[in-house]
DNA sequence: TGTACATCAGTGAACGCGCGTTCACTGATGTAC
DNA sequence: TGTACATCAGTGAACGCGCGTTCACTGATGTAC
């Protein structure tokens, strides 16, 4: 049956959100259709009324990911705070809440170029936003180096067992050595 | 028809060899039975004569990787070559021969436990053999902050468009830290 | 404002396809004597 | 050493299953008058 309008972007909306939240997850390929639409309570026989393809869905689910990112960048009072948060226990037990890039690197690389191009400008904001946080000037490569370390400290605690010594370990190394590297004085609102 | 004895190893371990590289190319549900067994010059329908499962085999050919690995290692002649060979464009675009943690930390995470044990295991040698060169003691957790830039840098490298300016920006500002935070003088023999 | 009809979001069955795995079969190798 | 037979790695058809996508259908909403 027909829908009104407004309910109509509200559906959207509502699969695009979920979407965002099961890719980080489960990954791009560890979705299926008919599950995303019910997470969305739906049926999976309207997805291409919204969607041209799993892969258009994959690239919009993306966007709002880093759009949910840079508005929780946002939040935070300075670095410091930025990063406790980012290599946090709870940060890695709930990807589908935390960074696309820790969430999604890895299968990033076997998507289709504009799927890639949307995280290359997410990430790309990221290191911005963070360099700036870092000073006024000078700082890109520092800011680069501090996303790497980030990305790669929790991929890596998350692809561990969760009872292994190096889950903690890792965040927890990287949290001091993260925290040691930025300029002194108050830094980073941002 | 029955094989010789020499002939049925050098099979099974052709199988685990191509799954090996195919695996850290393409993800482990990037690639199917039949492929894996294609690529040793096999059918598929002899797997399971060598294989419990393609989950068991995941294992191998990720202990495989690592050993693949761990032997690279043995053979730089210090940190910095380490470093360099690394966070090459060289090791950026052939994944399939590079390090496993770059390669798979994402899939992994998807992975039964035992892959992820074998992946934690693989891992710790590597930050094991880091700390070691980087000199006698106190500094594991300079290694596991060593280990998270790598893997970092190499994966959002990957993740991002091959033509895009953070696909080098990712890898020279992180091998320049790296070389920077590295103790003077000569480190790290292997 | 009220009526008549076209639109189209949502439903659920169905599509072709490739997946991991199983199976009956083949015939050279390994083994028992 | 030679013969008879059991073993088993390899083959390719077939399995059930879940995937992304398509389709005919429904009926409330939107629109034309």
């Amino acid at each position: 049956m027909r829908i009104g309008r407004e309910k109509v972007r509200e559906n959207r909306e509502r699969v695009v959100t979920a979407a965002s939240e099961l890719f980080r997850t489960h990954g791009f390929e560890g979705v299926a259709v008919p599950e995303l639409m019910k997470a969305a309570g739906l049926t999976h026989g309207g997805f291409y009324n919204h969607f041209a393809s799993k892969e258009a869905l994959a690239r919009e689910a993306l966007e709002s990911a880093w759009a949910a990112m840079a508005q929780e960048r946002g939040r935070a009072r300075d670095l410091p705070q930025l990063l406790r948060g980012y290599l946090s226990e709870a940060a890695r037990n709930a990807p589908g809440k935390a960074c696309p890039a820790a969430a999604l690197a890895g299968d990033v690389r076997r998507q289709s170029p504009s799927v890639r191009a949307t995280f290359a400008e997410g990430l790309d904001s990221m290191i911005d936003s963070i360099e700036a946080a870092l000073g006024d000037d000078g700082r890109r490569a520092q800011a680069v180096g501090l996303v790497a370390r980030m990305v790669g400290a929790v991929m890596l605690s998350r692809a561990v067992p969760d009872d292994h010594p190096l889950a903690t370990e890792l965040l927890e190394a990287n949290l001091k050595a993260a925290l040691e590297e930025l300029p002194d004085g108050p830094v980073g609102r941002n």
